[in-house]
DNA sequence: CATGAGTTAGGACATTGTCCAAATGTAAAA
DNA sequence: TTTTACATTTGGACAATGTCCTAACTCATG
């Protein structure tokens, strides 16, 4: 992006993933950029609406990883959680600040509320999908769920708990922890072959971090 | 309390937890107390101070309520965990805060640094009871390491994800629906006396939300 | 060159947390 | 009772914030 709004974007996302959505101001940023304030109020009229355009992004980034996989492995599901991973660590300024963001910002709640209703619908979907192909061994709906309600929790606060406990970890090395939580989350109700792809993808399938 | 510090400190705990930290201003809370801005500052010097001490408040709570039982059976471990979640609906602004109030209030955050180290070593030791006490059937360290990590997650984080996601539940409701997630990822470690217990305190013994 | 839409600059505004000096209240000492 | 010393409360100042508005500038098009 070479145009001012693309610009005022990109170094609005790298100075609040550094610092925190809160803690840098318009008049900070507009001064790194070497503009006015007033020329960002012109492209977003309030600092809400920067905020949602860039967690449209991310939920733009996050449509093109998470779909249902009719032909899904244990193994695909768990790179696919690797790369909404990795994608949350780009964007993880809002995932820091996703209460406050949430209870302040109407625009991103509304659009978090119908994004992830089809995003847990489309988690669960690969579940039973696991489940038919023979990875997953479910009881009964009521396991499912659980599965689902619980990846949901991790996926969303893995990396707010990330920032305050393993602060001093890389963030690869956090992904890990939390790619080994959900495989052990998975390893009960998992069949025999599944059990493998999940120990193989732990120990050495883990995608690469970010630039 | 009738001294202006406790009427303070109750007050904002009132407006904290209704509106959010950051969306009450200290103009406002004076105004409802019928006091000045700089009153306020008298008993604490600056808004940190104030939610470290509510902070503190929370913490000598829980500690009243988290302690290695060496009797403990499965139902004691999740009235424990019932207790605790009363006291964070109790003291819910903190918890709908935390990364926020973590990343900005070094005095929170250095409590909180070793309160959260016990913590996890007293579930910890409970978890281990669980397993000698024939509750948990345990196969490695790694299996009660990720109980532990899940669990402590969980009990961070289910107030964010509710405010949010179940917004339109009561408080009893959502902590029934998060005890029953721990529940849930107990049972496959659960021995069969385990597993009644879990089920009949599912069914049953949710212990009476706060007034 | 002139026009007009798009863009940028500069400053005003209300609100926030913080800070301070003066005024007031209170309770023990003289 | 009066004085003294300390605790409490007041009222306003301050810098920083997000928001808003008008004037000035840029630049392709007629």
């Amino acid at each position: 992006m070479t145009n001012t709004r693309g610009k005022i974007l990109d170094k609005a996302l790298e100075m609040f993933n550094e610092r925190g959505i809160e803690y840098v101001g318009l008049r900070e940023l507009a001064a790194v950029l070497g503009i006015r304030v007033g020329n960002i109020t012109y492209y977003f009229a309030t600092k809400d609406d920067l905020v949602f355009e860039l967690s449209q992004q991310l939920s733009k980034a996050n449509a093109e990883i998470i779909f249902v996989d009719e032909n899904i492995t244990m193994t695909g599901f768990l790179e696919m959680l690797n790369r909404v991973y990795l994608n949350q660590v780009k964007f993880r300024c809002l995932l820091l600040s996703f209460v406050h963001v949430m209870e302040q910002n109407k625009l991103v709640a509304a659009a978090y509320k119908t994004t992830q209703r089809n995003r847990n619908a489309t988690i669960s979907a690969n579940i039973g999908k696991l489940a038919a192909s023979g990875y997953l061994d479910l009881k009964n709906d009521e396991e499912q769920d659980f599965l689902v309600s619980t990846l949901a929790l991790v996926s969303r606060f893995w990396i707010s708990e990330a920032a305050i406990s393993f602060a001093h970890l890389s963030s690869q090395e956090q992904i890990r922890h939390y790619l080994r939580l959900a495989g052990n989350l998975l390893i009960p109700y998992a069949t025999a072959k599944a059990k493998r792809q999940i120990r193989d993808f732990l120990s050495t399938g883990q995608l690469a971090s970010i630039s």
